[in-house]
DNA sequence: CATGAATGAGGTTTCATTCAT
DNA sequence: AATGAATGAAACCTCATTCAT
């Protein structure tokens, strides 16, 4: 298995697109050709789309290196050579699947909440966080980032500047503001974000390793996380 | 796979039994004895040991799937034929691995841990955890855990039933007795004892992942987590 | 390690298929399609039967054990993989060659023969053995069921099934028939047919072994062998 | 590849530990040394005849080719390494087997029998088949010959020179007697003294494959063939 | 002599990628 | 654009043979 290596290979190239648009005699108007492109495109579309939920459900299923093309084509219903006319090849979709399906979450993390207390905001996003993460297939996508991280550099690069750093930034916001109107004691949280947000990790981790020896109430757990930021456990 | 045969191969044990009661008065010099009890069943266990090591480097950087036996035999220093004579395949190798280094650890957890404050035992836990598990190669293991875990279910069942579910219930003890004296003002952490764990893991995570990014004090990070727990970060 | 990898394949064909599609003289009658038919569906059928005919040889020459893909592949002039989309594994090949190409014949043996002389009838049946086994590929077949069959207990249950068990009951009825119309003085035969094929199978065995220090006239011994079943060899 | 086998493996007897009685003292001139020959040289043979006798067990079982040292070292109850002081390799030691079980049969073929009827003799032949080879060991040794002779030239060359050559120059001398004193009325059998034997063949290769199947009686059998042999079949 | 741990060439099978149709 | 048959590099695992003890 290849796994980790770029392998140079540039194969990308090909298809060097046969420019000339033929069009050997010209001929009439071709109306039919004007309903077409749409036609084309939409499909084209779809077909990428079902390439990256095949791939998705593949590479969470199994892993990066156990996931055999064949497998993503047998799902998306595409054949293998398909495949390799939307992504130069297997690291390409994965990094694809991987860099895409996350970013567009952070801009709502981003999104400047009003001034509300931090409690109420952190409690939102815990909310979205299960709603809109454990609940759904982001959550496999990040689990995909936490296994397979290691192995692709540019990958845990990526994740890191595009959704970590920004989302801690946004976070270290919002706690710097709170800290100055006085609504936090001091400056832990704004020093060590990633307390707040361990339990999300967590969760994902268990959910995935051993939700079906012991199933894992989250949202209790989430209410549970935010009690003790703000109250602490002890007397 | 194999399948069929299960091999034995009495690889097992290897037993270096050392029959001879020592008998230490006898007495004098014989100094090249010195190195002979080493020389038949401790050769075994060096190799043995030697492998193991090697496989666990290759398995933590490659991920399981994506490491070569060459490689952990050159690691090793011994030929690839010699590891399965001391393992019968590269699952099995990978198995021991994760299933020896970490369950002498848990044995630490459950030492019952006198009647001290909960804070601080917990406190204890967090610097052992940073100074055995942190700052050492079974950091290693448990990052195999989580990233491997999902494509092995009986290892996974292995770690919930012989390391997470004895931590959980020897914690859940510890803060129960807490809190029948006072010492904590609800159940949360009763209920989810995941959360105590949750920076540690997220700790894990992120060395491996975002360290080269963003270096992560976890002393610090841990010794603030408690503070949380035990205070909250409102006024 | 592979990391780079030129992997030699590039160069390749690559065949720089000439798009303009020629179209020499607008031409009709379109006498290449002749050839067309064939083009997909008959050329796997080909590659199949390459496959099969170069594991027969493979086969034949070295046994089950000691005959290696490659070898058959180079043989059939196809890439090792390329067997294993005709094939699941060796044994498979082994056995398909082994139950196909034996099977039709017997149909022969039992096309209920007219009521002729049996002396007649087994004449021809010799003959029929020389020419279309002794002389053909399908001799080695039989080798190869005698040679390989002990390690292929359903290979022997299959050929004990649809060879050997329908000659042996196709013989019987003819021979019952014969001895009931008094061609026959005894039940000798009719209970151990094998005395009537047990020629043929010493001249498979002979040929393959020791053809080289003492060849045999087998349609002579054939005919000996008939000349003896029906008139003895003593005064 | 294994195939066929499950291999028990059983790793077996091993090491049944040096029985000599030590007798540390001694000293004398080692008259011992006398009497060591013997045991040794006995011992030796002892475990020469062990290898042989598992290797036939196991050649008999698997074939060559798949036939694996280890296991003849386990039947024989020697470690692995031993075969080799006895055995420079393993076809060597498999030629070993084949060559000299056999040979030893020949003679008493040879040994010119009185002037007694063909029929007789050969009578007496065929009860010798089935007593010494057909329900011996050596109907193993000739199933070998048979399925593997095509992979060992030398090996069938031997047993063309050996056994078969002189097996038939004996029956040939015989006939030709018989011939001339009028106790045969042609010289088919002179000509194929195969004929005489394919039953014999056939029986072996019958008892290896199909007896699980359609058991076969074959005293019965070669009695039958005798009756054809001087009778024939018609009336 | 005997042992059995160690070696490493060699064989089977998989699967990412290509390319003719 | 889409297909899927074909390719062949790799990787796992076996086992004959060697050799230090």
């Amino acid at each position: 298995m290849r796994t980790t290596t770029s392998r140079g290979r540039g194969s990308a190239r090909r298809a060097f697109r046969r420019s000339h648009p033929v069009r050997p005699a010209a001929a009439e108007p071709r109306p039919p050709a004007r309903k077409r492109p749409t036609n084309r495109a939409a499909k084209s579309e779809a077909r990428r789309a079902a390439i990256v939920q095949g791939a998705l459900d593949e590479f969470s299923a199994r892993g990066f290196a156990a996931t055999r093309i064949d497998d993503v084509a047998a799902r998306a219903g595409v054949a293998k050579g398909t495949i390799y006319l939307y992504f130069d090849d297997k690291e390409a979709l994965f990094r694809e699947i991987v860099t895409t399906m996350l970013v567009p979450l952070v801009a709502t993390l981003e999104a400047p909440p009003p001034d509300v207390p931090v409690r109420a905001v952190i409690t939102r996003f815990m909310e979205l966080f299960v709603r809109e993460i454990y609940a759904t297939q982001r959550c496999n996508v990040i689990r995909l980032v936490m296994t397979e991280g290691a192995r692709f550099p540019e990958l845990a690069e990526f994740h890191y500047r595009n959704v970590v750093a920004r989302a801690i930034a946004a976070m270290r916001a919002l706690l710097t503001r709170a800290h100055e109107r006085g609504e936090l004691k001091d400056d832990r949280l704004i020093r060590f974000p990633q307390l707040i947000a361990a339990p999300a990790m967590m969760a994902i981790v268990w959910s995935g390793l051993f939700e079906r020896f012991a199933p894992l109430d989250v949202e209790a757990m989430m209410r549970a996380h935010i009690d003790t930021l703000f109250e602490g456990c002890a007397p």
